[in-house]
DNA sequence: AAATTTATGAGACGCGAGTATCATAAAGAT
DNA sequence: ATCTTTATGATACTCGCGTCTCATAAATTT
């Protein structure tokens, strides 16, 4: 039988075992060196989780696969948002105040899966890669269209796709870059800042749709 | 007499002799290639530009210093905006038709910048780098001073210093990656989006200041 | 307990980036 | 034209990432 087949367990499947259990502390080690700054190569991961590096190519063939991985673990509570209130600036002051602390704490990896993506994205501009899908998802589409659904019937639905499409703008990794390493802000100031700009797109999209602001 | 040592001419110095030409070739090659979506190594640049590698090596010492002199060039026509109009809004749109269309021109080189300043940044958390100023200078923040400049005596200076780090999110590569690349809109579209947003900033922060929308 | 399947570790290999050395070619000075 | 300075090219070397092979250890089955 092969060996060089890696478990398709994604996220959860496959709870024990063997494979499991290697895999958790792989994943594990790599959020720790992250959290700590480093984007660590799969070698350095198999050092710190002392498992071999052939064991570690085994279980995240690339450090594309292991950063996505830990992505996912990172994004978790972002992804469960989801907020009932009938006013949408609340929404999104709310969906903020949910992942902008979070991408802020995993800052090192959600900045490592942007340069993924990019790296992708160069790949694929000279041919070197086919039609894979591109590494960054689009959660922010669909958490920024719960936000601003409450705007249904007040503002227009091309109006509505605009304003969504602003405020990704003001809702990700990015803002911290800017924020932060452009501009030397602290983090609760990049977030308030992120906050303010979110609330006024809203309400020129209001005010626009002839709402009252 | 060493022979190790790079010219340190920046940009436009020692416009003649051999090291001069021979640099102006690697540039304006090292160009053609990221304009054609690769993101050169030295390696690259050299074989595209008929030097050999040692020689390539000797004017760009990393990946990282070619980026930086691509973009130094890339970034020309946006460094001399400025605007005398008294209308913040109009500076703002005006200064958004400069710059992003070149942007959009030279997305791939601006992508390339952002990877290496990602790249910095990881490694200046790890410890591995010492203070060397990071890659991403802040060319934002003057331009966009200059732009809300016109709101003095109308905006307090601490609005108006938010509402420039807030404009600031809408107006670089960051733009580009989340409106074309997630969301998959066209380059026209990324950018009307991004003037609409703008502007909806700008009205905010003046409306809160009291003055007329 | 014996046999079989599966996971692991050790080491060799290729590849590309970056460095260092040395000899030659080109440019400039006298 | 000769000599000095400077730029270039060829080559060899290190280093880290990723792949592959094979032998051994651990787990599972019967």
């Amino acid at each position: 039988m092969e060996v060089s087949r890696q478990p398709n367990e994604t996220a959860r499947t496959a709870e024990r075992g063997p494979r499991a259990r290697t895999r958790k502390l792989m994943l594990d080690t790599a959020t720790r060196l992250m959290q700590s700054g480093i984007t660590p190569s799969i070698s350095e991961v198999a050092e710190a989780a002392e498992v071999s590096r052939a064991t570690a190519y085994r279980y995240f063939p690339s450090q594309a696969a292991l950063v996505h991985a830990v992505v996912d673990e990172a994004l978790g509570p972002i992804l469960d948002w989801s907020s009932d209130s009938p006013d949408a600036r609340t929404r999104v002051t709310d969906l903020l105040a949910t992942a902008m602390p979070r991408i802020d704490e995993f800052e090192a990896t959600f900045k490592a899966a942007l340069k993924l993506s990019l790296d992708q994205w160069a790949q694929r501009q000279a041919g070197t890669l086919g039609n894979e899908p591109l590494f960054t998802r689009g959660h922010r589409i669909d958490l920024l269209r719960c936000a601003t659904a409450p705007l249904q019937g007040t503002v227009p639905p091309e109006a509505r796709e605009r304003l969504a499409q602003a405020l990704s703008l003001v809702f990700g990794v990015e803002v911290l870059i800017v924020l932060k390493d452009i501009w030397g802000l602290s983090s609760d100031r990049a977030h308030s800042v992120a906050v303010w700009a979110a609330n006024a797109l809203v309400q020129a999209a209001v005010r626009e749709a002839g709402g009252q602001g």
